[in-house]
DNA sequence: AAATTAAATGAGATACATTATCAATAAACT
DNA sequence: AGTTTATTGATAATGTATCTCATTTAATTT
């Protein structure tokens, strides 16, 4: 299995079944949530927590945690490793936006950038030792010009 | 200034001086730390509390968070951002050994690759944004093929 | 060499994200 | 419909990291 797989037919349905999982409304809701989300648009478990519950949907922290884990296992989310101390979510379709990060690690100021050929180099060194790739995400951290400004007028945190 | 500085021919002191920081113990300890760690060894802040207390060093927490945060500004150490729930730590030496990570999501096993070239990518994305470059990091995230063929017999977490 | 001042430290409290536990529930299969 | 077992929900627990503030100390000045 690739990392390269078409979010336009896909039935979540089979997709559960294959691995031998269930197929349970709160999956169901938080799949499509992730999928009517604008591009690059991304969620931390507590963002999904508080949309749903403005959709009146009732789905406890726990399922929360637990489908997001499952959903990235399973390839059809990615988890992002910003710089906010908590990680953040978005469906994962390289076909359409696989992009990477630029952080300002003093402000979490967060610019995006593709690198298509980067998906290439992570396919060859997973499948070089056995791994099944789920996601590649190239990183850059540095300080913004705002910041590097400031920082002569105050501390570092 | 670019990532690419020297490990050899630098002084704590100085480094700090230019920035208008102090030099004190805690932190030449802190650095003595990781310039005497093997290649490709990381620790995370809590490692780094057990080792200063095998040495009968007493640092306290909050220092030590303090220090890593304050070299990782400075460039003179790497945060990486793996997949255990907490960040670690290595000198930032990319002359000698910068590299990049495949991690497998289920069991946190982690093996090291290079790919030199990163780098040039990294500094021109960061440059055509006003970005000082700091670091750059690519993580592969996938599978092992063990826990590939232990999923079947468990569940996922 | 003492006095000054501002950065740095330490200890503890605190915040926050995430995980664990376990009884209750509900998919999927017979 | 009944059975099995994955899944959920509520809550407690864990653990990483941050904040606060009084105390200390490095660097500078007199």
């Amino acid at each position: 299995m690739s990392i390269l797989w078409d979010a336009s037919n896909f039935s979540l349905e089979t997709e559960l079944k294959e691995w031998g999982y269930r197929l349970t409304p709160q999956r169901r809701k938080i799949l499509s949530i992730f999928q009517r989300l604008p591009q690059g648009k991304h969620l931390s478990a507590e963002d999904l927590n508080t949309c749903l519950q403005h959709q009146q949907e009732r789905i406890s922290l726990s399922t929360i945690y637990r489908t997001l884990h499952l959903m990235v296992y399973m390839g059809m989310l990615r988890e992002l490793e910003l710089a906010e101390g908590h990680k953040h979510y978005e469906l994962n379709r390289p076909y359409r936006d696989h992009h990477h990060h630029l952080v300002c690690i003093l402000c979490n100021r967060t610019l995006e950038f593709k690198a298509p050929f980067i998906n290439g180099i992570g396919v060859e060194q997973a499948e070089s030792e056995g791994y099944r790739l789920l996601d590649s995400q190239l990183t850059l951290y540095g300080t913004c010009s705002d910041c590097a400004r400031a920082i002569h007028l105050t501390v570092v945190p």
